[in-house]
Parts: C-alpha cells; structure tokens; sequence
DNA sequence: CTGTTAGCGCCTTCAG
DNA sequence: CTGAAGGCGCTAACAG
C-alpha cells in the first residue's frame, strides 16, 4: 500500500503538504503542487478511506435504505438506486446499501458506526416507526416519500395529488363523464404509504371541478381474478367511464382485464396508469401514464443533501418538495375529440 | 460520539479489553466480560467504521459493481443486490454500490482508497477489459458471468448451456419437431456476454440428440416491429416448432407477436423463454421458464467470497461454478401428450 | 508558502 | 487473565 508518506518522500515535501494539495485547503506553490502530483500519479497514490474518515470526521459516503426483504414493493426501484448513485459519484461520494428489513437498526448502525454522512431513507410509512429514530440521529435523513408527520425532516416525493388531477383533467379533456380509480390491495394500504390517499384527493377535487363522476372500487387484489372483479365493477354503471390505475403493480392485470371483457382501451374507454415509463412502453397497447419521475425526484433528493453537507450553503427552506409528474399520452386513451 | 475509552472508563478496565470482548480474540474472565457488555449496552457504544478499518485493515464492507449506466441490461437485477446484500448482511458486512459505467477506475478507486474487503464484478463481458485490472488488485474478486478467460478469478453464474438443453428437452418431450431460438439483438450480442453462445451450444446439442431440427433467427432488435419480423421468419418452415428465447426483454415482445398472428402459445405451439420467475409470471399468458436463479447464484457467490475472505478456510479448487436453473412448466406450452 | 505535531478511535503486540 | 503503549494513514491546527 502506498501512502501519502510514500509520496511526500518521493516528492521532497512533508507529508502534510501533499495532504494540502490534495484538499486545496491552502495555498501551494505552483512549483511544488507540481511535483506532488507528478508523485502521487508516479505512485498510483490513493487516500486510504478509513484514515481519512478517521482524522476528517467525514466519510465520502451515503447510505441509501432501500425496500428490499418480503413484502416490500420494489417495482421501479432501480432508476432511484441508479441516479443517486450517479448523484454521489458525482460529488466524489460513495453509495451504501442499506436493506428496510434491519429498520430501525439499519439507521442507527449507519449513524453508530458512522459508516456514512447521510442518509436517504426511501418507502417512507404513513406514520414509519423509523422517523423519531431518523430525526434523532445527528445525520442528515432526507426521505424519499411523505409521512404524516416527517418530524422536522426533508422530504422529497412526487406531487401526488397533482398527478391524480391530471389524469383526471386528461380524461375530462377526452369526453369521459365519470372517472373510476382503481385502489391498491388492501396489505399495501395498511403497511403503507399515504401516497394513495394523496393521489385520490387530487383526483376527486380535478373530477368535482370538471363535473365529473368519480367512485373508487374496493381495492385490489394481486393476481388476475382480483383485477377481472374490480373491472367488472368499474364498468358496472356504465356512461363513459374514464380508469386510473395508480398501481404500477396493477396495471398490466387490469388492462388485461378489459381487453378479456372484449373492450378496447383507447378505442372503448380510456385508462391512464401512474407508472413508470418504461414498464408503461413495454405493455401492449403501450399505456398513458402518469409518470413516478425516479429521476427527478432522486436527483432532487441529492441535492438538498448535498447542500446539508456543505454547511457553507443554506439548506431550503421548505421541508417538503414535490416533484411534478409527467402525463404521456400513449395508446389506452381514447384520441383527443 | 461514544468510544471505547468512554466504555472501558465506565466497566473499569482499560480500553484494549473492551476490544478483546468485542472481538473475542482473548479469553475474558466471567465477570469483566459482563461489567463490559453492560457498559456497551448503557452507553449503546458502536466502534468506528474508520478507525476499525485503519487499525485493523478489514473494512467489513464487500464492494458491488452493478449494471448500471447507459446501455446496460438491468432487467432482473434486483434479486442479485438484494440477496447479497442479505448474505453480506449476515456476516456483519455491508455492501457498497459501484456502477459499470466507471469501468475499471471504479475497481481501482476501491481497492486503492480500502473502501472494501472484497468486491462482486457482475455484466461480465467475454473478453471484459476490467478483468486484468481485476485480477492485480491485492483485494478478492468474484464475477458473477463467466468470461473467457477468467485471470484466475473465481466465477459463478447460471449454467446457460444446461438451460439451454433444459428448453430443448422439454420441447422434446412436447412433441415438437423442430426448435427455434430467438436471438438477441446485435447490440447485445456485442457489447455482451458469451451466455449467449453458451445457451446456444447447449440447446443445439440437446437438440441432435433428439434428431429436432434447429435453427437460430438472426438477432432481434429492441421493440414490436423487430419482434414481428422474427416471429414471422420463426415460423416460415412450418412443421410443429418450438420457441425458446432467451432474452428477458424481448420474452414480452415475442409472445405478443405469436399473439398477433392469431396463435395461441399452449394450443398452437410452445414458447419458452429465459427469464425470471416474476416476470413470468406476471404475463399473460404466464410464460413457461427456464429460471436465471439469481437468489441461488447470488448466495454461492457470497458464499465462495466469505470463504476466500476468512484465510482460515480453504477456497474452493473450481474456479468457475455453474448453477441448475429450474423450468417452470405454465401456460406457453403444450399440454404434455 | 511550508514543516512539525497532535490527535482521530481502534487493534494488537509486549509486559506483567 | 489484564494493562500499557505504539501505530494504522490522514487532517488540521500550530509554528515558522
């Protein structure tokens, strides 16, 4: 292993000037900033992490929770882990893997052992048992998701009442009189996540506005015979109704259900999913759906933590930022009249 | 921040004997052994990631080197990360995620900084330029794939030439008189990846032995148009085929295709794809599967690293370890005659 | 502008 | 069976 010593020697310096030179924390030379380096290139030199953390106090790395383990919903999961691991990198920081099912355990082992500068907590609950752990931690957490109550906390998610009422709009647009949302298995309710009732208000609101109908069916289900009944019961009042699925888990069984009843999504009836674009292009008929936007939403998330790293720059301000989603019109929507 | 000075103070010992009752390197009179876990208890001490790595040279963390980046197949890749972050995770280690798309410099910067003990290389290509890197890093490194060379380096993965033969057999056994494998497209073919090869090998050999005929359509492209064109060309020579296609992406795209044509995989024909079980699953009409088992490749390659990490223990003499994949029987092919 | 020095928190050899 | 002490490699005062 070589070390800084190593390339202090062969550059004729003290060992805390290549320190210096690498951290820019002061003034060198030309002269010599030259020599170290040409050093530390000739030796393939690298910092040695621990030590740094050690002496600095300050890891380079963030700990990423992510929901893995039974029962977790890990459907588009992986544009998140892949843009905030592309953020860290980014700033010269490194990724750490963190699985929900340690916890409360996870966040404080991260914290503890001080693996880690910060952290992003993702598959945030209703009311997570994590968060007073999280605000507590002398870390920075940002969650990926909005609690009840995110107990002082940034919070980042998508703006999900927005996206209910613009599916909604979309299908006022089409002609449609009624709009039917198509709910979540009840296990995914109960563990999770109030995303669901935050998509519903927006849509309820979009559909009062336009005069529309709007009912919920009772939710579903996994598995085809559950998504059959729903659309069956969707479908049951008839007029010209409108679906939204805001399942990405859901959507493929339900759109099944319709064509199996002999109905033509985008030439008998709309539906929009929310889901993420990819799984919305690969369906056939390909989906109008309202995107989840991992990306935006990851690369948000980085940098309001970034900022909290930096404590030179101000944190923002407001606790909560929501990201727009993004409606693509594809081929489950009737044309525009 | 509690330290292990704060820990001996309050059991009344000195500090090197809190390190030997965590580490029980050894032996610890009854008592001490108490009052000390009792002090780390109340104080909820943790030691030090860095200071721990420095002084001990061991990280406790296994490096992750995952598809990710522009270009890459990210297709069933979460059930690799989540098990060996579960396997790292049993063994008190943590997992540290590195992307493809650094190549080689990512492989350098952990070993070079100590960031980890060991590192899993997956996306091997067969002749991966990483590899010499690899090989010369003084840190244990494991693919997941199978180059054509492997530096000497441990490699697990599916045994692709056996899934082949496991398609064929089944299509054998279905009474089919001829199979045809739905390639994968140029890039892919490329970029990637003898499994390709391997499989082939090993579905035409299999079908020699029961006199099938055999042919491979040229490589697919991405999307509906290419996957029509195939199918089509699949299907000229008339005669009972049978399809295997092993490409997790192009599995949908194809069945949709056989679909178009007014055939029903089941009645009409068989289809066989490589892909994982929830993806199988979750189509309609389930897709009868040869498995990619990334649970059981995931868990023999933490296995193989734990063993190479503990000096104690004796590597396994294979250096290249190929796993059973398992065909589900579902709803693509025929009823068995 | 540069060098010297004192830790960061833990592991481990050496003494007892 | 236990303590004292040195050192892992680096950062960041403190001195010049």
């Amino acid at each position: 292993m070589v070390t800084s010593r190593d390339v202090a020697r062969a550059a004729g310096v003290s060992q805390s000037t290549v320190s210096y030179v690498m951290s820019g924390r002061r003034s060198i030379s030309e002269e010599t900033r030259r020599r170290v380096l040409a050093a530390i290139e000739e030796l393939t030199y690298q910092p040695n992490a621990g030590a740094r953390a050690l002496a600095s106090q300050r890891t380079q790395v963030v700990g990423l929770v992510v929901p893995f383990g039974p029962g977790a919903d890990t459907t588009g999961l992986l544009p998140f882990i892949e843009t905030i691991a592309s953020c860290a990198r980014a700033e010269d920081h490194d990724v750490l893997l963190v699985t929900t099912d340690e916890g409360a355990a996870g966040l404080t082992r991260l914290a503890g052992r001080a693996l880690c500068d910060a952290i992003v907590l993702m598959d945030i609950g209703a009311a997570d048992p994590r968060l007073p752990v999280a605000a507590a931690l002398g870390v920075p957490v940002i969650l990926i998701g909005v609690p009840d109550d995110s107990a002082g906390l940034h919070c980042v998610d998508l703006d999900f009442p927005l996206a209910g009422a613009m599916a909604v709009d979309e299908l006022a647009r089409l002609g449609h009189d009624r709009v039917v949302l198509i709910g979540h298995p009840a296990e995914v309710i109960e563990r999770d996540i109030n995303f669901v009732r935050r998509l519903q208000r927006g849509a309820e609101a979009a559909a009062r506005r336009h005069g529309l109908g709007y009912s919920v069916v009772a939710p579903v289900a996994a598995g085809r015979e559950a998504a059959r009944h729903a659309v069956e019961r969707a479908l049951a009042d008839g007029g010209r109704p409108g679906l939204v699925v805001p399942n990405s888990q859901a959507v493929g069984s339900v759109l099944q259900a319709v064509l199996d009843r002999g109905l033509v999504p985008g030439r008998d009836l709309s539906l929009i999913g929310l889901s993420t674009d990819e799984a919305a292009e690969a369906s056939t008929p390909a989906i109008t759906n309202v995107s989840l936007e991992p990306r935006d939403v990851s690369r948000r998330t980085m940098q309001i933590l970034f900022r909290l790293l930096d404590r030179a720059q101000e944190p923002p301000a407001e606790l909560v930022e929501l990201i727009s989603p993004r409606l693509t019109r594809r081929e489950t929507t009737l044309p525009a009249p």
